[in-house]
DNA sequence: CAGCATGGTTCGACCATACAACCAGATAGT
DNA sequence: ACTATCTGGTTGTATGGTCGAACCATGCTG
C-alpha cells in the first residue's frame, strides 16, 4: 500500500497524480460536482469524507477560481447548493481527460491479459473499504 | 481512484489510514527504515519520492520522537545514515500490526474467491506505476 | 415556545511538500 | 594540485490540506 501511494504520487498535495497543476482536493471536488451536476455542500462533505469546515473552505477556493457558485438550497433555508460554472465544467473535463491519459499509461504497462482483472479488483477493493 | 483514496482515508495527513495516531509520512518512513535496517538519507528520499529537504525534516521529526538517530555515513563524509532506535523499532512493529489488522478487515469484506486476485492485481498495479 | 439538531463559516493548530539559497565534502578536468 | 562542478544535507519561505471548537442561523420536536 505504501509503495502504491508513493508511486502514484498521492503524497503531493498541490498537484494531481495525473500531472494537472491543481490541488488534489479541488480536483476531487470538481469530479464529484461534475458527476452530480449540483450538490448540497453537506453532500459534498460526505462524498469527500471531509469535515464540514474543510468543505466550506474548499468550495470557497473553487469559487475564487470561478469554477463554482453557491446558491441557497431550494428546500432548506440553511443549506447551500454548489454548482459548477461553465468554466468549472470545462476544467472538470480537462481533468477527466488527464486522468484518463494517466490511467491509460499505467494500464499500458500492465500485461494485456491482466487488465480486466486489475480493474475488477480495484472496484471490489474500493467497495470493500467503503462501508466500515 | 478518487473513491478509493477517500474511502481509504488517505486524505488525512495526521493519522494513518489504519487508525494509528501518527502522521502518515512518519509512518511511511518508519516502514522503510524498519525494512531496510538503516538507510542513507538520500536513499530514503528516493524511496519515499520526496525532495531532500522534506526528508531532512521528516527524519528530524522521527528523531524528536526518539525513534531514529543520525550517524555519519561510513563511506561518504557528506552523507548521513538514519537508523531506528529500539523504540523506533517497536513503534514500527506496532504500526505493522495495525496495518495488518486494517487490511484483514478490508479483505474480510472481499468475497473469499476474489481475495487472491485482488492482492495480485494490487501488486501488478503498483509495479506498473513504479517506473515511468 | 423552549430545547435540541443540522448546515455553514471562521479561527487556530498541525502536518506535508516543494523550491531556493547555502554549506560542506567529493570528483573530474586541465 | 587547483579549480569547477556535482552531490548530500539543512534551513527558510510559501502553498496546500485537514481537523476541532466556537459561533450563527435555520429547522424540528415535544
Amino acid at each position: 500500500m505504501v509503495r502504491f501511494v508513493r508511486a502514484f504520487g498521492l503524497h503531493q498535495p498541490d498537484q494531481t497524480p495525473c500531472g494537472q497543476p491543481i490541488p488534489v482536493s479541488e480536483a476531487h471536488a470538481l469530479g464529484e460536482l461534475a458527476r452530480a451536476g449540483a450538490l448540497r455542500q453537506s453532500d459534498l462533505t460526505h462524498r469527500l469524507r471531509l469535515e464540514k469546515s474543510s468543505t466550506s473552505r474548499l468550495v470557497t477556493q473553487l469559487i475564487n477560481r470561478g469554477w463554482a457558485e453557491r446558491t441557497p438550497a431550494p428546500d432548506d433555508g440553511r443549506g447551500v447548493l454548489v454548482r459548477l460554472t461553465p468554466q468549472g465544467l470545462t476544467a472538470a473535463e480537462r481533468l477527466a481527460e488527464a486522468r484518463a491519459q494517466r490511467f491509460a499509461g499505467v494500464m499500458n504497462r500492465v500485461p494485456e491479459s491482466e487488465r480486466a482483472d486489475v480493474l475488477r479488483a480495484l472496484t471490489i477493493l474500493t467497495e470493500a473499504m467503503d462501508e466500515p
